[in-house]
Order: structure tokens, then C-alpha cells, then sequence
RNA sequence: UGGGCUAUGGCCAAGCGGUUAAGGCACCGGACUUUGACUCCGGGAUCGAUGGUUCAAUUCCAUCUAGCCCAGCCA
């Protein structure tokens, strides 16, 4: 897919005008929680650019916040972002830069650029305004070069306690900008560090490392989410005054947002302490391992990024879209499969008692190259429960109904004569006659079928579960519906279907089950049951007409 | 009169002074079909509002309105 919007032409006029001879993108996550489809754009972007122009892309943990991270959460991060095809080209931690951070913010302090503050939290916040009055200038504002420089290696070294004193820029105090009210850089925080350990006591703030980290590495173009326009001044300030060689450019695109989906950590966490998914890759869930396990092709969602453009405009975009993507591509790559999600006992009483055939199936419709495979057929097969009704509905009911004849795809017409009952009048059985002479490929024209329905045979199967799924939260609900009121009860169903006997896929196989949608084989599958996710319906006009009459 | 950003059909989104205002999703018709799938045809907006500049504005200017972000020793 072609990739064009305002960032593309921002770095391809840096190119033209020699500034840049080429893209060194990263991707700077906190190890902090697990990536979703939101984060892809970030990731599929900087990837992208890097990728297109020549350049290289890194992947960096910006882990400057020991208290807050996990390694745990290094290995979830990594493993989504290899899956997305996304291969970077460094693998680089901020905490990698710890040393450097320091050394530039003491060039900031001999520079009489950055202080050491003995406010507290609560003092500083005071004396820092609010967003309509300008704040003040702490008192250890204009501590000498020499106090600082001593203050700042004591912090460092131990001397003081978490909170007892802080590192702050000297910027403006009556900013209109928050972020250049003297921000803190450096703060104390005895921490255990999952990759430094306890080497350090102090450690930098976002706004003074993440400049530093992308000039270090060689960023030419920084690029993150809308939120961070107002610390762009910052950023710059940081880059110019620690005598950096190179200087990134950060740009800000907005961030992608799809409706009614849980995507905040805290709601997530809720749903899995509670049982109410299956964990953190549950495949109703739009993380990105949730979105591996459902079975959404990579593919799908680089398109899907793609096909979105790079707006700086905030809306929430319909999950719809990233269906259709998935639609597009495994219509092209799945191979169809006859299955049955809720089978119904079809009884071809003409049909030899003991006889089988085999009818030959091709995989695909088009793509001639997945070949074809033979299929059993015998007198007792399985049909879509929803694929007969006693009564024909109305004209349009393409399906088996009594008195009506239909094709069992590839195989003969057959016609529903009668059903038995159980005790509770639920079908459990229809018996109907096939015709001999209309034989799959036997060009018979005589008289056209009322539709065309697949089957299973009924003496050669597989039996599988089949999970289908819905929204995790209700299409609708009140207002001011509280998280749980919103969660849709119905988000799992568990169907007991059976598939033809000879299949023996893996886990993560894709198929097209025919006339239904495409599934994939989940990793709950054992030896003896396969599972089965359902990825995405197949679009269907019927329902639609459907539900109009 | 704190600062920054955004505003095009139900949803997403092109367009950057002259276009019949792309495209996708969703929706509604129809054709085709041994997947009611795929594919193919057809259907809908005057561009947040109001004023201005201009021969000409969704595109430039002004004002207004609405939404998002910012007062962590989080990122």
C-alpha cells in the first residue's frame, strides 16, 4: 500500500534538500503494559518511515522509571513487535544512556542552566502557577554554579533521600507552557533497576532523557503522538543546550483510537483478575497479542495503519475497518474448509447403506495453487442447523426446507421430505432423497437447486469446538453506564461443530470455513480437541434482508 | 483574551484558490454466483458557524462555537 502523508513528505523534502541523507526512526515504548492496535500506528510508522527512506529503525526501551517497568513486559513488547514484521535494527535501552544523561545534565548545571531545588513535591507544585497565573521562582533558584555541581554529585552519590531534592532546568517560570516552568529533570529514587540494578540513585525525567536518547542514537525525525506538541519547546531547549551533535526533529501525529474497545490497562487488568477473558492475549481483546491469537493476519494490520493516513485529527475509528482488511486478505490466502459450527443430522434415504464416495473439492476458488482434496460422502451427513427450516420463510430462502431441493456443494441435490422430532420438538434429524444424475461436475442442467449448501460427512468427521465472538462491550448502553455494566455477557460462545476428518492443522492455521467465515486453530487445542477461534464472519446480504422483513 | 492542537456524509479520510468535493467502512438498491462470500454496477455531504478578501474559497483572513491535550519528583 502506498504510504503518503505529511510526515512521508516532511522527511522526503529533508532528503531533497541534503539535511537528511536518509530516516532514522525509533520506537520508544515503556516496559510498562502490553502494546494494543493503538500503539501499531506508532510502531508501523516509525518502522515505515525508516524502511522507505533509507535509514535504520530502532527499537528503545525508554525505562528511566524503575518503580513503574518490568522486564516482563521487554519480552511481551518485543515479542509483539517481531509478529508485526516490524524488525528493528538496534535494540537500545535508556537506560544504556544513564551515564551520558548525567554527564550532559551537569554540563547543564556549569552552564548555570539547571539547579538543585529543596522544595518538596507539594512546594514545587505550589510556586508552579496554574495554567491562567504564572508561577514563581523557587528560592534555590540562583544557587551558586559550585553549590549546584556539589549538590548534584551528592544526589548521585547517595546523600540524600527519594524526594529530598531534585534537579531542575532553568527555563521561565512564567511560561505559558507548563513544560518550560522549570521543569524537574533528575529526581532520587532508590530503586531497584531491571537493567542497571542499583548502580543508580537518581534518575532522569522523560522530558530531559528522551531528547538526549534520540540525538544520542541519531533520530532524524522523532516521531509521537499529539500529547507531546507542548514539550516539543522543551525538547528543543534540551537538544540545543547539551551541546548535542545531532538534532532530531520531533514531529506529532494523532493517535488512533477504535470505539468501543478496551484498551486502558486498568480496565484489562480488571477483565482478567475477574476471569473475564482468558488473560492478556484473550482474543476479544485488541492487544496486539489478543489480535495474534484471534487470528488478524499481520498483514491486515499494516493495511489497516496504512489505509487510515497519519491525521493530527482525533476520532475513533469503527474495528469494522480492521475487518474488512482481515476479509480482503485471507479471502485471498485462506484455504475453505467444510465445517459445521451447529450440526444438524441430514439422512439421504435413497442413498446406499454402506456406500462412500468421494467428491473432489478445490481449496480455493481462485487460487488454483492451494490444490484441491477428495471428501468423503455417504448417507448420513451433518448440515448448518440454520441452513434448514421446516417451512421455506419466504421467496428468498436459498437453503433446504421441506418439499424444497438444494445442491450439497460438489456433491448431488438432494430434497428434505421429512424430520423427526425429540421429545422437546427440537429437529434432531431430516430425511430427505438425493438425485443420482446430479452429480458435481456431471454438467446436469435439468433444473436449478433453491441454493447451495456444504455438509460434513456424517460417518467421517471430526468433532471441534468453535468459539465465536462478539464486542466485549454491549453495542449500547446508558451514559453514564458504569465499566461493568457495559461489559456484553455474550462476548463468547462456544459452539460444539465438527470439521472433515481428514484436517490436521496447527496451531495459528487460518481457514475460510465455507459460507461462514474464517477461523483459526486457537493454542487451548489439544490432541484430542482442536479449537477453533472464529476470526471474522464472512459478510452476509442475508441477514441484512433479513432483518429488514 | 493562559498555551497548544483539531473540526469535510453514520465512521475513517483525500483535497492546500477554479475538481461533477477522491477513496474505504457501514448502509440501501441491482447484476453475477455450485460460498446469500468474492467480483461488478448504481445510490448519499457544499466542506463546524458567521463575516470578509477574491472574477472565483472546503482551500486565504477575522471572529465565534465545539472537542482534545497541558498545572507527575509518569511516559
Amino acid at each position: 500500500m502506498e504510504i503518503n502523508h505529511f510526515i512521508d513528505t516532511i522527511i522526503e523534502n529533508d532528503i531533497k534538500s541534503k539535511k537528511h541523507k536518509e530516516a532514522i526512526t525509533r520506537f520508544p515504548p515503556e516496559p510498562n503494559g502490553f502494546l494494543h492496535l493503538g500503539h501499531a500506528r506508532a510502531i508501523i510508522t516509525n518502522w515505515s518511515m525508516a524502511k522507505k527512506h533509507g535509514g535504520h529503525f530502532n527499537l528503545r526501551f525508554d525505562d528511566t522509571n524503575p518503580i513503574k517497568e518490568d522486564s516482563m513486559f521487554v519480552d511481551s513488547i518485543k515479542r509483539d513487535i517481531e509478529w508485526l514484521g516490524c524488525h528493528w535494527d538496534n535494540l537500545f535501552y535508556a537506560s544504556d544512556y544513564f551515564e551520558e544523561m548525567y554527564n550532559r545534565a551537569m554540563l547543564l548545571v556549569e552552564k548555570g542552566l539547571a539547579y538543585v531545588d529543596d522544595l518538596s513535591n507539594e512546594e514545587i507544585r505550589t510556586l508552579r502557577g496554574t495554567l491562567k497565573e504564572p508561577g514563581k521562582n523557587s528560592p534555590h533558584r540562583d544557587r551558586s554554579i559550585e553549590e549546584n555541581v556539589k549538590l548534584f554529585q551528592a544526589m548521585k552519590n547517595g546523600k540524600y533521600d527519594d524526594g529530598e531534592k531534585v534537579l531542575r532546568a532553568k527555563i521561565d517560570m512564567s511560561s505559558s507552557n507548563m513544560n518550560m516552568r522549570d521543569p524537574v529533570i533528575y529526581r532520587i529514587q532508590r530503586a531497584y533497576h531491571h537493567n542497571t540494578k542499583d548502580k543508580w540513585l537518581i534518575y532522569p525525567m522523560y522530558d530531559f532523557a528522551h531528547p538526549l536518547e534520540d540525538a544520542i542514537e541519531g533520530i532524524t525525525h522523532s516521531l509521537c503522538s499529539l500529547e507531546f506538541e507542548d514539550h516539543r519547546p522543551l525538547y528543543d531547549w534540551v537538544v540545543e543546550h547539551t551541546k548535542m551533535k545531532n538534532k532530531p526533529r520531533q514531529i506529532e501525529f494523532g493517535r488512533l483510537l477504535i470505539a468501543n474497545q478496551v484498551t486502558g490497562k486498568r480496565y484489562i487488568r480488571e477483565l482478567v483478575e475477574e476471569n473475564k477473558v482468558m488473560g492478556w492475549d484473550d482474543p476479544r481483546l485488541i492487544t496486539l497479542s489478543g489480535l495474534r491469537r484471534r487470528g488478524i493476519p499481520k498483514k491486515a494490520i499494516h493495511n489497516f495503519i496504512h489505509s487510515l493516513g497519519l491525521p493530527k485529527s482525533e476520532g475513533e475509528t469503527e474495528i469494522e475497518m480492521l475487518y474488512q482488511h482481515v476479509r480482503e486478505h485471507l479471502n485471498e490466502t485462506a484455504p475453505v474448509t467444510n465445517a459445521i459450527v451447529e450440526p444438524l443430522k441430514l439422512v439421504i434415504d435413497n442413498y446406499p447403506e454402506d456406500e462412500v464416495e468421494y467428491v473432489k473439492i478445490p481449496n480455493h476458488r481462485r487460487n488454483k495453487e492451494l490444490g484441491s482434496r477428495m471428501v468423503p460422502f455417504s448417507k448420513h451427513v451433518f448440515i448448518e442447523r440454520s441452513d434448514f427450516l421446516e417451512e421455506k420463510p419466504n421467496r428468498k430462502w436459498r437453503r433446504l426446507s421441506l418439499g424444497e431441493e438444494v445442491r450439497l456443494m460438489h456433491a448431488y441435490f438432494v430434497k428434505a421430505n421429512s424430520v423427526v422430532k425429540d421429545d422437546n420438538g427440537r429437529i434432531i434429524e431430516v430425511h430427505c432423497t438425493y438425485d443420482p444424475e446430479t452429480k458435481s461436475g456431471s454438467g446436469f442442467k435439468g433444473r436449478k437447486p433453491n441454493g447451495n449448501i456444504h455438509f460434513v460427512d456424517g460417518t467421517h468427521y471430526k468433532k471441534v469446538e468453535i468459539r465465536l465472538f462478539e464486542d466485549l462491550l454491549k453495542e449500547e448502553y446508558e451514559k453514564d453506564a458504569s465499566f461493568e455494566e457495559k461489559v456484553n455477557p455474550n462476548s463468547l460462545v462456544i459452539k460444539k461443530g465438527v470439521i472433515e476428518e481428514k484436517m490436521s492443522p496447527e496451531i495459528g492455521d487460518k481457514f475460510q470455513f465455507m459460507r461462514n467465515g474464517f477461523y483459526v486453530v486457537d493454542k487451548d487445542s489439544t490432541d484430542k480437541t482442536l479449537v477453533f477461534n472464529r476470526i471474522v464472519p464472512l459478510r452476509s446480504s442475508y441477514k441484512r434482508k433479513k432483518r429488514k422483513n
